[in-house]
DNA sequence: GCGATTAATAGTGAAGATGACTATAATACT
DNA sequence: AGTATTATAGTCATCTTCACTATTAATCGC
C-alpha cells in the first residue's frame, strides 16, 4: 500500500486556574526552528500512540498530572506552519485545577513557564492562534458543559464555582444570580451538614451529581457546538 | 529528521435538503476493506494538499459542487478503526442545497447515494460514528451561525428558511415564531417590492446581510462551542 | 464582648425571550 | 363567489435574565 504519509504531532493548550487569573502553560524552545521562542508544548506522535495519549503524555512531561480534563480541539495543517515542512498537528485544550503545579523543563526545553492567558508573549508556529482559539473554546464550553466540576473537588462552596468561571470568563459575575443559574442548570446537591469556613459566613458545600463516565470510544456530550478556528 | 509519519485521510460526512427530508451522501466501496459496504466519501491526502482541500476534492468528485458549506468537524485516530492499520481520519461536515444534486461514481467506488440521514444503512469503518456526529453538530450549528444563509439563494422566504431548519433539526417550528426569531437573530434585509409566488399568498423575499468573508487563515466565528464526537 | 466588615444567600421587579395560539390577509382553485 | 392554503400580525402567560436591595452569619480588630 503506498499511501502518502504525514508528519503529525499534537500541540497542547494547558490552562490553569491561577490566584490573579487564568494562565497558560509555555515552554521555552531549545532547537530550531523557532529556538528560544515560546511554544505551546508539543510533541511528535508515535506510531502505535493514540492522539489524546499523545497529549496526555507531554502534558505529563511538563506538569506532572495525568488526570486533567482534556478535548481535542482542531486540526491544524497550514503548509507554511513549519518551516521545516509540512507537518499537521493536532490541538488539544487542557483545564488544571488551581493551584497550578510547578512545571517541569525537559530535553527540548529550556524553561517552562505559566504565562497570563490574556496577554501571553509572542508564540513559535500558528501557536497564538491555537491559543485564542483554545481560550474561546474553554469559555464557551464552560456554559454547556460541566467542564468546571472537572477541576474542583468533589465538595465545593458556590464562590468555589463562581470564582472558576470567573476566571475563565475573565470577568466578575454576580454572586446571586450566579448561583440561581447553576443550581437551575447543574444537579447539584447540597451535602447536608457540613460547612465551608475560609470565609465570613460560612458557605453550604455541594456536589456535583454527574452521570457516570461511559467507558469504551468517546461519545458526544448533550450540548455543544463547534466552530472554525482563530 | 526522522520523524514518524502517519497514512492520513478525510472524510466526508456530506448532507443535502431534500423535499422528504435531510439525505446523508455514502459511497459503496469496491475495495477491501469493506468492499460491497456503504461508507462516507473519503480519500488519502496528498503530500501538499491542504485537509479542507483534500475534502472538497472528494467532495466535487461525488456531487461536481465546489463551493459547499464545508466544516472540519473532529479526527478520529482510533487504531482499530482500519483493519490495515494505522489511519487518522480528519472529519468533515458538508451542506449542500436543495436540490440534491446526481452523485457520480468513480473508480473506488462502484455506487453513490443519498441515504436518509436519520436511518442510514449500515457503515464501514468508525463511519456510522462520524456520521452521527456531523448530524448533530450540523442541527447545533444551525442555530448559532448563519449556515442556512449558505444554502439558500441570495433572496429567499421566511418559508424558505424555516424549511432548511425543519430539514435538518428534523420537526416542525411555528412559522410566526420562527420569523420573528430570525428577524431578531439576524440581520435580515426585506427585499423592497418584489414577492415570491410560489405560495398561495405571495411571500416577501429577504436577503442576508453577513460581514464580509474575510480572505486568509479561518478565524472562529463569534459563536459555537464544541464537543467531543459520538 | 462588640460593633464593623465581609461574604453568602434570599428576594424583588423590570425587561426580554419563548411558545402556544388566535386573527387577519392575500392569493389560487373550483 | 366561496373555500382552501399559506403568510404574516398580534396576544398572552410563562420563563429567564439582570441589576439591585435585603438579610444573615460569621470573622476581625479592638
Amino acid at each position: 500500500m503506498n499511501v502518502v504519509r504525514v508528519a503529525l504531532s499534537v500541540d497542547v493548550a494547558c490552562f490553569a486556574l491561577a490566584a490573579d487569573g487564568l494562565r497558560l502553560l509555555l515552554v521555552r524552545r531549545r532547537a530550531e526552528p523557532f529556538a528560544g521562542a515560546w511554544a505551546l508544548p508539543g510533541g511528535v506522535v508515535a506510531p502505535d500512540e493514540r492522539l489524546d495519549g499523545a497529549a496526555r503524555r507531554v502534558l505529563a512531561e511538563r506538569t506532572g498530572l495525568r488526570n486533567a480534563y482534556l478535548e481535542q480541539l482542531y486540526t491544524f495543517d497550514d503548509p507554511a506552519r513549519d518551516p521545516r515542512g509540512r507537518t499537521v498537528a493536532v490541538a488539544y485544550v487542557a483545564l488544571l485545577p488551581a493551584p497550578p503545579p510547578d512545571p517541569h523543563s525537559g530535553r527540548d526545553v529550556s524553561e517552562v513557564t505559566w504565562a497570563p492567558a490574556t496577554t501571553p508573549p509572542p508564540l513559535a508556529f500558528d501557536h497564538e492562534r491555537i491559543a485564542r482559539y483554545a481560550r474561546r473554546r474553554l469559555a464557551q464550553k464552560l456554559e454547556y458543559t460541566p467542564l468546571a466540576f472537572r477541576v474542583l473537588p468533589a465538595r465545593f462552596t458556590m464562590g468555589d464555582l463562581r470564582q472558576v468561571h470567573e476566571t475563565v470568563l475573565g470577568r466578575p459575575l454576580d454572586a446571586s444570580n450566579f448561583a440561581r443559574q447553576m443550581l437551575a442548570r447543574w444537579d447539584l446537591a447540597p451535602v447536608p451538614g457540613e460547612r465551608d469556613r475560609r470565609s465570613r459566613r460560612p458557605a453550604r458545600l455541594y456536589r456535583h451529581i454527574g452521570e457516570e463516565r461511559i467507558p469504551g470510544p468517546p461519545e458526544p456530550d448533550a450540548t455543544g457546538a463547534e466552530s472554525p478556528p482563530p
